[in-house]
RNA sequence: GCCAAAGUGGUGGAAUUGGUAGACACGCAGGUCUCAAAAACCUGUGGCUUCAAAAACCGUGAGGGUUCGAUUCCCUCCUUUGGCACCA
């Protein structure tokens, strides 16, 4: 450029030193964590907690946390206390086998993959408070998950009953769905069996309505397609119940419809092949072929029944059922379409009206009745199933019913069944209860008690002293003011009572049951879990009578431990000061002491009433959980948005009921504190090659290469660029390059600019206060690519205007681009600042500053992180930069010319001129173009958009 | 089959309520600097017609509609992705 020796070159820039340098520091400051006891304005930032899988953190989910860290560290900059936790979600199917095949027990593989995860976690740079993660694997953590189970069996929302599971007869145990391929075996390609075993469920089902009631609440703050996806899980559907009488028999058949409208055309009824009635009607003529019939479809595989598609088979049982409504005789028929657990496990045929029904009537050579007529005015016989009349109409052929609509129809219809006692109304949903247990070793042991012999005397908890006191005080536990929400709780506990019979809660005290360290487990044989080999662990005295019992051997859903993460975080203990958290091995040692002690005065605790006292002791403080709940945002993936959502919400509000939760109230109306989330978002899928990243397509990214190579920064930048945060996007190796190359970009003409101090220019200003106005709503609106986009436009325009950018500019500029790139942005922000100190000192000799600056740098580089610097203000904490709205009018504006809707010229124009359609009208015909364009038609009409636009209609 | 989301240059993607389609980037091409290379910087880059410029025309999965004007709203269809699945 110019001869000068004393031209500074830029500081090089070395990411992976910044980072290191900086995370430390912040650590040090304690930049990210809050005072949760005092905060001012507390925000909860959640995110999912990852699964910690075999291969570490991979790039979509550090794409999920950045994303979330960004978000956190804008509403930081707004003034916000802003609680960002992290931990891991370790139990589980996959960590467990994972661990068998590397020949490791899964808590030493726990140990391993946790360091590595918090390794790489610290390394991301986000704003994690690091004083409060936890995992759901540490007993001081499942000890309470296992309080909720024992709570949840004591009001009446845990009850075992029959579920069918896959079972692998050669390896004899239990299959998880994901463990079936092609209705085999994963491990050893054997036909998988199904199998009914007692299990552990929790009645999510008495808080049908209330989860979908929510939904509807107009501070339900969530994606429109997330309510949808909650609300068809929930599937309420109104119908009635019929009791059909079967011919000649004292038994009847009891079906649920959603149509009793078209029940003048009902001509079969079909039952489900495990339906309780085909041991009772099937005529003698029949029973062989029904036999048959039975035990092949019983077996059926699932997949197997699916790939058969449509084509309907089934036997007739020789029975027939009255319809009372026209005395018709509906033949009665066994077919594997009908699932006994969906509905009463039986259906009423109207083949005019219901294409499946039409295929079985079809295939058995069923009548057809047409009762409803549609829109096209076609009376004729139903003979093909294009013609099945599914759409509303108006009746026919049906007596009293003739020349209604069907809704009217329905009405009336249901009222008469009512009337004559026929039938009922019922509401069903498509939500099933709670599957909680799991025939498994890694996770929470379910921690119940079975005494054969108070068994063999009807008792259980529910007749214990205990569970008599609160099995008549409900309502003392209960704070629910809309009692009629969550059922008749006095009926669920009558329920449980009844199939409860000899299990007991383990007493609280006891708490938590530990996972027993296992070197090696078989398949028990039986469908039990591996713990049902381990003698030591299931061994155990009865609570109520202290005869020998046997503890469950089956472990919680991992969805239970994921189910109230969010209320542990801010209450997690903590532990000395200086001191690092203790390790798992250390705590399951401390754990078992205290155990110890407990346990010797456990059988102290007969008195009911030290129920409610120990109700006190809660996996949270009251205070603590009043300031931070409801969660102020939860960021999540889309695939979670049922299931894990559901059962969140559903612990939420038992926990509530029970009393157990106070929660922050709001002052008007601005939150819903019956739910756990204030707003929820859901973030894109990350994927390579246009599939979603898995190991067995080969396409996993992880983030440690592309973080050693570029740095953190520049991945975090890299994977919000690529596209809108909730959409995902595309990883491409050769795209990250060049979000580097633009960072460095920016470190220069930071770097490069720092010693000048000159004025910033009108241009300038008015720059920057349309970019701070347009990253501000993107971040706002969680559009990141385009604040990126807006934040690159502005370095374009830097390097043509350098002299007009003085450092206020400039430290806007990086407040803006700190929660992208944090660690580069507290670099060039504390050299600045630096800088300003000591101009201040010095007065504005201009001659020294280059000199200054080069010591100042060397000396920020080399200060010795563990000494306490009283000055440090992370650029983190500083306020969000504001813009004069004065600077973002524009003089002049641009006026699109068209004629017929098509762009035919523009005008700049000055922009009061812009506003008036007689100026802008004029200056256009005066335009040699329009006037070419315009020849000589006339104008018929004239749109003008005030500052924006103006059409000719010629 | 049902539910949800999406389809825009060679590529990832932009385009508040309908108002300049392709912002920003990747890639590519040409250039400056250099002995050379890298880095950095500059210029160009939807298609088509054209030596070029200018200009016109075509263009947001396909077809139709509403409108002065449609990537945006409506209808039909096709394709892709995710979820559920014989749900009575």
């Amino acid at each position: 450029m110019n001869n000068s020796t004393q031209v500074s070159i830029p500081e090089r820039f070395k990411p992976q030193e910044i980072e290191i340098k900086w995370q430390n520091k912040w650590a040090q400051d304690q930049t990210y964590t809050p005072d949760l006891k005092r905060a001012s304005k507390p925000y909860y930032n959640l995110m999912m907690f990852p699964y910690p899988s075999a291969e570490g953190l991979h790039i979509g989910n550090m794409y999920a946390f950045t994303g979330v860290d960004i978000h956190g560290r804008f509403m930081r900059m707004q003034g916000f206390d802003v609680f960002e936790p992290i931990g891991l979600d370790g139990f589980g199917i996959h960590s467990e086998n994972y661990a068998i095949k590397v020949g490791r027990t899964p808590s030493e593989h726990a140990k391993i993959s946790q360091v590595n995860f918090y390794r790489q976690l610290h390394q991301i740079g986000n704003g994690f408070d690091w004083s409060k993660s936890l995992e759901t694997y540490d007993p001081d953590y499942y000890r309470w998950t296992q309080w909720i189970f024992v709570e949840m069996f004591k009001h009446g929302l845990a009850y075992r009953a029959k579920a069918e599971v896959n079972w692998c007869p050669s390896c004899k145990t239990v299959l998880a769905d994901e463990q079936v391929i092609d209705s085999k075996c994963e491990r050893c390609s054997s036909a998988v069996l199904k199998k009914d075993l007692e299990q552990w469920f929790f009645r999510i089902t008495a808080y049908a309505q209330r989860l979908l009631q929510n939904t509807y609440k107009p501070q339900f703050n969530w994606p429109e397609k997330v309510k949808i996806g909650q609300r068809n899980w929930i599937g309420k559907k109104e119908g009635i119940n019929i009791n059909y009488q079967i011919e000649n028999s004292s038994e009847t058949v009891n079906v649920w419809t959603s149509r009793p409208d078209t029940n003048f055309g009902a001509t079969f009824i079909v039952i489900a092949v495990d339906h309780p009635l085909c041991q009772k009607i099937v005529t003698k003529e029949f029973s062989m072929k029904a036999k048959s019939y039975i035990r092949i479809a019983i077996n059926k595989p699932k997949d197997i029944r699916l790939a058969e598609g449509r084509l309907k088979t089934g036997v007739f049982t020789g029975a027939y059922a009255i319809n009372q409504l026209n005395g018709y005789k509906m033949p009665i028929w066994i077919s594997d379409f009908v699932l006994m657990d969906v509905g009463t496990g039986a259906v009423v045929g109207v083949p005019g009206h219901d294409k499946r029904d039409f295929e079985f009537a079809h295939a058995m050579g069923i009548p057809i009745k047409r009762v409803v007529v549609g829109t096209d005015g076609d009376t004729s016989e139903i003979t093909r199933i294009d013609q099945v009349q599914e759409e509303a109409g108006t009746m026919m052929n049906s007596g009293f019913l003739d020349g209604m609509y069907i809704h009217e129809a329905m009405i009336k219809v249901m009222d008469y069944l009512e009337n004559k006692g026929w039938g009922k109304r019922v509401t069903v949903y498509h939500l099933r209860d709670w599957l909680i247990s799991r025939q498994r070793y890694w996770g929470a042991p379910i921690p119940m008690i079975y005494c054969e012999m108070c068994a063999s005397e009807g008792k259980s908890w529910f007749t214990s002293e205990e569970g008599r006191y609160v099995g008549q005080n409900p309502k003392s536990q209960i704070s629910n003011p809309n009692d009629q929400k969550i059922g008749n709780w006095k009926l669920e506990i009558g329920n449980s009572m009844r199939s409860m019979v000899g299990w007991y809660p383990v007493p609280e005290a006891e708490l938590p049951v530990l996972l027993p360290d296992v070197k090696d487990w078989k398949p028990t044989g039986t469908g039990e879990g591996p713990l049902a080999s381990v003698e030591r662990f299931y061994e155990t005295t009865c609570p109520e009578c202290f005869g020998r019992a046997v503890r469950e051997t089956d472990v919680c859903d991992t969805f239970l431990d994921s189910s109230w993460y969010y209320l542990r975080y801010p209450s997690v203990r903590s532990f000395e000061d200086g001191k690092e958290k203790l390790d798992i091995e250390t705590r399951n040692l401390e754990v078992l002491k205290n155990q110890e002690i407990k346990n010797s005065k456990i059988h102290d605790q007969k008195n009911p009433s030290s129920y409610f006292k120990k109700s006190e002791i809660l996996p949270w403080e009251d205070d603590v959980t009043k300031k931070w709940m409801p969660i102020d945002s939860y960021i999540g993936g889309a695939e979670h948005t049922v299931l894990h959502l559901l059962y969140t919400r559903f612990t939420w509000m038992a926990l509530k009921d029970w009393g157990f939760l106070k929660v922050g109230q709001p002052k008007k109306a601005e939150f819903d504190p019956d739910e756990p989330f204030k707003r929820f978002f859901a973030h894109g899928l990350i994927i390579k090659d246009g599939a979603k990243m898995s190991k067995s397509k080969g396409n996993v990214v992880v983030p440690d290469e592309l973080i050693a190579l570029y740095g953190a920064d520049t991945l975090r930048t890299y994977l919000m660029f690529l596209g809108r945060f909730d959409q995902g996007g595309d990883f491409r190796d050769w795209g990250i390059a060049g979000m580097h190359k633009w960072l460095y970009r920016v470190w220069r003409l930071v770097t490069e600019s720092g010693s000048s101090h000159q004025e910033s220019s009108v241009a300038a200003k008015k720059t920057m206060a349309k970019t701070i106005k347009g990253v501000t709503q993107d971040i706002e609106r969680l559009h990141y690519n385009t604040a990126i986009a807006k934040l690159m436009e502005f370095t374009n325009w830097w390097m043509d205007h350098k002299e007009g950018i003085d450092s206020t500019i400039i430290k806007s500029f990086l407040l803006m681009l700190a929660p992208f790139a944090p660690h580069m942005t507290e670099e060039l922000w504390q050299q600045i600042r630096m800088l300003e100190v000591e101009r201040e000192k010095l007065g504005n000799d201009s001659k020294n500053l280059d000199i200054l600056r080069n010591q100042e740098i060397k000396k920020l580089r080399n200060q010795d992180q563990k000494s306490p610097n009283s000055n440090f203000k992370s650029i983190h904490k500083e306020p969000w930069p504001t813009y004069d709205p004065k600077l973002i009018i524009e003089d002049m504006v641009t006026i699109i010319v068209q004629i017929n809707g098509k762009l035919r010229d523009s005008l700049s124009i000055n922009h009061e001129d812009g506003q008036i359609q007689s100026i802008v009208e004029k200056l256009t015909l005066n335009s040699a173009k329009v006037r070419k364009w315009l020849g000589n038609y006339k104008i018929k009409k004239t749109i003008f958009v005030p500052g924006k636009l103006i059409n000719f209609v010629i």
